[in-house]
DNA sequence: GGTGCCGGGCG
DNA sequence: CGCCCGGCACC
């Protein structure tokens, strides 16, 4: 701080010197005073600002790793992840974008600690070379555990969203949404054999047909060796719109992303089952672009297909590929054979142009880190809601202030001379 | 511009 | 913690 940062000839210092040496002088008056102070708050800004290699640096660094991590996270599109974005949000709180020197400093504690288990621990666990089927909402709770203990670390883990979440008690939104229309699925068989796109009502019609076309087999169900179950997969036609799916990428408002850590997962569509616990704070908040979803809904007619293969080591994760008349992975037949499991990772990409049409461009989520939960945050933060929400209305009786008046301060109540919510008057 | 008060800093 | 203030949302 210290280090000569002037260059010119006449050194704001001196000037600044001057002027402080003055404000104090005159001591008593409160303008000088501040102006004073202002001035030297200056001071360290300018001579941060001058010594920035290390920290643009620093700043790159951790802008990797966290990119890096991030996408992991996309691909891997696991839903779980929730939980883990707790610790990064204690990194987030100290220093996001770039302010604290001493954040971008510490990657440690943002990449290593929080997301150390955190994004990469599930990514693997998506991997499709380990089945690990189960992506839905059981998985997180597991994952969970692990956060918290981790995190134990925290120095100042005061308020964490996700944490409240235990209880449910904060918030009350949390849970209301994990249950979804489950009754506007339909479930189909699909046949997986090359050039057979035969998609059946039932496994047992599903089976038989490949049993009998393409196994020649003709005994009945009952000499079968399941050896079927490979040739077809079982798909989830969602009749109920993509809404949801979209509603929760919806938009993007970047900036606000920030305090991600709120956990919901990324991509509520596909896991219809884990969806967003995390919508708290915009619960209902309608977002200035109200349409989002639903122009999206409305405009695809398309239904989400969740495919879903029988077989773990087949099915990555529940992958839903929103086939919107624009999409271009409109057949899961294409994209999934029974051989190609790998290919899951290609739909996700996807997704995110289709609900968002209008700006949303793809680009702009990869720009930030963990877009994962970024993203999230993006559903999740309702711009202005969450002000809102924590903000209070503020009461419209008379309080201290305003009772007795700024000359008889000394009778207000102490919140008030605090400058806390008045506990006199209250409403 | 005034007011209520949250979020923080300081001792 | 108590005390205070910056700053913001609201009025």
């Amino acid at each position: 701080m210290t280090i000569a940062l002037e260059g010119g000839p006449l050194s704001p210092e001196a000037v600044e010197e001057q002027r402080v040496a003055d404000g104090k002088r005159v001591g008593r008056d409160p303008d000088t005073r501040s102006v004073s102070l202002l001035e030297q708050k200056r001071k360290v800004v300018s001579s941060s600002i001058d010594v920035p290699h290390a920290r643009r640096s620093e700043e790159e660094v951790d802008m990797d790793k966290v990119t890096a991590a991030m996408v992991l996270t996309t691909l891997s599109t696991s839903p779980l992840v929730r939980s883990p974005p707790v610790k990064v949000n204690e990194g987030l709180s100290g220093s996001w974008k770039e302010n604290g020197s001493a954040g971008p400093f510490t990657p440690s504690s943002n990449n290593s600690s929080g997301g150390y288990w955190s994004w990469s621990a599930p990514s693997d666990q998506s991997n499709p070379s380990t089945p690990s089927p189960p992506l839905s909402a059981d998985s997180f709770k597991p994952f969970r555990v692990p956060s918290l203990g981790g995190v134990g670390s925290g120095p100042a883990g005061p308020e964490d969203p996700s944490l409240d979440e235990q209880d449910g008690s904060s918030l009350l939104f949390d849970e209301p949404i994990p249950r979804k229309r489950k009754n506007s699925m339909k479930v189909m068989f699909k046949c997986l054999w090359k050039n057979c796109g035969k998609v059946l009502s039932t496994a047992a019609g599903i089976q038989r047909h490949i049993r009998t076309i393409h196994l020649g087999r003709n005994c009945d169900s009952d000499c079968s060796d399941g050896e079927e179950d490979f040739y077809y997969t079982e798909i989830k036609l969602n009749t109920d719109s993509v809404a949801d799916g979209l509603s929760s990428l919806s938009p993007v408002s970047p900036s606000v992303l920030s305090p991600p850590p709120p956990p919901p997962s990324p991509l509520p569509a596909l896991s219809q089952l884990s969806d967003s616990h995390r919508p708290p704070q915009y619960s209902d908040t309608k977002e200035p672009h109200a349409g989002g979803t639903t122009p999206l809904s409305r405009s695809a007619p398309s239904a989400l297909y969740l495919i879903h293969t029988d077989h773990a080591y087949q099915a990555t994760a529940p992958v839903s590929i929103p086939s919107s008349s624009s999409n271009a992975t409109g057949s899961p037949s294409t994209s999934f054979t029974p051989t190609n499991s790998s290919s899951f990772s290609i739909s996700w990409q996807s997704p995110p142009v289709t609900f968002t049409g209008t700006t949303v461009s793809p680009s702009k989520s990869h720009g930030f880190g963990e877009q994962r939960s970024q993203t999230i945050a993006v559903l999740s933060s309702p711009p202005r809601a969450t002000t809102a929400l924590s903000r209070k209305v503020r009461g419209e009786g008379k309080k201290c202030r305003k009772v007795y008046g700024m000359e008889n301060r000394d009778m207000w109540c102490t919140a008030c001379r605090w400058k806390k919510a008045c506990q006199r008057f209250t409403d």
